[in-house]
DNA sequence: TCATGAAATTGACATTAGTCAAGGAAGAGT
DNA sequence: ACTCTTCCTTGACTAATGTCAATTTCATGA
């Protein structure tokens, strides 16, 4: 199997294709190709004029912008599924963020001028375009919200509980998907910060922690002391819905 | 004119229909109503099944959510040219937010229901919306990253410098849209902190303040103050692209 | 097994924001 | 002009988070 079909088989189960023209996403298939990328790597710069878009095979991408006085503030921590630098179609073809490979990843990389073209003509394109831009928006609504009312224990443990399968109850296991630090900077905050905040979460809900493994005795404490400083109960309404990580 | 002909016209100049068939809008024009509501009234509640969605003629209209410990978050302030109660249909026909009337207002109410199928059959429509849904995102990802990096003061002189025109220079008068502890709660703050934060700008960059109104001795200050804990020199590029705002 | 470096934790302290309570200003209505 | 009421400000204090520096832990490869 050539690299063509290959990256078409798996377009088809993404959620920017799934419901497309099989032609169109044949289109795709065959400008894009699959990249590999080591731990480190950046694979744009903001503000840097936009010609791919990305989606997520395995690994992990951060995006995140620099600030005038030299801070960062990470946008996200992409899984795999997702897709990034899209959004470049809206922002006058140029990167709202960079982007960096936070493990060695696998992407496929498809061209934005097609992605371009497309939309205008396949409505069940734009449509999914449509559907996956308002899951993002609900996403940052909920963060903008954790933000502005949780304190940081309880944004960890949020954090942790979107981190379980809906169905788990009582005593879960939970392997933290990278470094603490990087975790504390999706957070928006500082490492040392989470690190005491992580402690005080121990001492509030009972949990254990050795290394990035993190055993909750009962999922329900957790629940009780992050969710009481939020708007819906968990699991959060985001999290029944599909998102975009079943490749 | 009737009701519907003074809709239509409205409509004609919304983002959201601008460039629609007109055919389809009239549609719309003959399904809605224009609104009064006083101030304190609310539109609908959060998680309320999601009948109808708004365009605000003018007013201000605030989003929000409460929390299960019995907090207020504010969602946003939301002014003339918006619309707000759409993404329901993203969530399940579930309204995904609180929205009450902060000053008197009048809106035009609109059926969702015509929303859902004019846009699985007009794609100028679904365009349209997906434009509105990209900069929506767009204003929230900055108000993330502003929420991560920028302190108490920063976030009061950011959001200053966008009640200002672009094109203004050195001297420049500003006047608050709505309630200080309203801006406070806009920007995630409390009334105390945000007194307290808005004299320390005042040190910091010599505006002059009175009531409601800000007098910026030089703006360039102001900027310089707020903009370094950013990713992006004032103006902002949301501010550059057209808004919703210019019905 | 040891050496190395990165990540994580901890302590001491500074800064920032929140809380509670009291007092003052401003506007609406009589 | 007066009295409400509501909003705003201020003071005193507490709590949360950030900063800087010093260790400690841990994974990794020589």
């Amino acid at each position: 199997m050539n690299d063509s079909s290959k990256i078409l088989k798996i377009l088809k189960k993404a959620p920017l294709f799934e419901n497309c023209d099989p032609e169109r996403v044949a289109l795709f298939a065959t400008q894009s190709s699959i990249i590999s990328v080591e731990k480190g790597q950046m694979l744009f710069v903001h503000e840097e004029p936009a010609k791919r878009f990305f989606l997520i095979l395995d690994g992990w991408i951060k995006t995140f912008r620099e600030t005038l006085d030299g801070g960062q503030v990470i946008v996200d921590i992409l899984p795999a599924g997702e897709i990034f630098g899209e959004t470049s179609l809206f922002e006058g073809e140029f990167y709202p963020y960079s982007a960096e490979a936070v493990e060695s990843s696998r992407l496929i990389s498809m061209p934005l001028s097609l992605l371009k073209t497309e939309i205008d003509q396949d409505p069940k394109m734009i449509s999914a375009m449509l559907t996956n831009m308002a899951r993002i928006r609900r996403e940052q609504d909920r963060e903008l919200e954790h933000l502005k009312i949780q304190n940081a224990p309880q944004r960890i443990g949020c954090f942790l509980l979107r981190l379980t399968k809906q169905e788990e109850e009582g005593q879960v296991k939970i392997q933290l998907p990278y470094d603490k630090s990087l975790v504390a900077a999706r957070l928006g905050m500082q490492p040392e910060t989470f690190s005491r905040a992580l402690a005080k979460l121990k001492d509030a809900t009972g949990l254990e922690i050795s290394g990035s493994t993190i055993l909750l005795q009962d999922i329900k404490q957790l629940i009780h002391y992050s969710c009481s400083a939020c708007s819906s109960e968990f699991p959060c309404k985001d999290l029944t819905e599909k998102s975009g990580c079943n490749l």
